[in-house]
DNA sequence: ACAAGATATATGGATTTAAATATATTCGCC
DNA sequence: GGCGAATATATTTAAATCCATATATCTTGT
């Protein structure tokens, strides 16, 4: 975390459609691997891996290997106000974003995982 | 307006330190006319200026002009969401804007206006 | 009423700085 | 070796900033 996490700094690493995109689906879906990042927005593996480092940086996101799998989700410290901020954006733009989470159920060979309740 | 105001055209908007303290102290105190705001951010006039037509051109802020001078406020038709947004920033950065604030209390030669109770 | 000057705001154009993207390559785990 | 993910480097594209100038309103003097 370079910068303190301010507003415009927050701004700053939503400011991306493809950066805006990942970190609301990350809030819907509570973790998502490269890979369903990828197939979700249909982008380049090193695209949506360069923006993920950038918020990660910021301090939105944090990372967690788990075998060959690289899940992200948002920072367990993140600021109160900014994960109501996310969660407000979520919330009213679920049609924005319809597209992704569609791509993202019809997604074949999407890893297993435990879920979250523990 | 040029884009539609989507989640990732808001935080583009808001991505610049400028911009952001702009908006939340309007979003504080109601409306703010340029002088205000050059004061406030002891920043030059043709870069406030600059900054304020791109947050009008986005539809995040609308324009008044009253003699000589031009007041900004929040646009009247801003999305629900992006007004809670700002609220829930303003209301837990209230530190990060305390220069600007107090930069605008204490500004002399402030032009007078009524109230905005009607 | 009209010209001249002062104040407030906006814009043009040139320049600098930063951000996004693409391709190739590297790293890490099975 | 093969798959998922990260990074390096070069290139393109966009954003921010600066200085000068233009427009609009108000004021004052005649």
């Amino acid at each position: 975390m370079l910068e303190p996490l301010n507003p415009a700094t927050v701004f700053k690493c939503l400011a991306d459609e493809t950066r805006a995109r990942m970190t609301l689906l990350i809030t819907a879906e509570g973790e998502l691997c490269v890979c369903e990042l990828t197939t979700a927005l249909e982008d380049s593996q090193p695209k949506i891996s360069r923006h993920l480092a950038q918020l990660r940086n910021c301090g939105l996101l944090e990372d967690q290997r788990r075998g060959q799998w690289v899940y992200y989700r948002l920072h367990p410290q993140l600021p109160e106000w900014a994960q109501q901020l996310l969660q407000v954006t979520l919330q009213a733009n679920q049609a924005w974003l319809a597209a992704n989470t569609d791509k993202l159920q019809r997604m074949r060979n999407r890893p297993e995982r435990q879920s979250l309740c523990g």
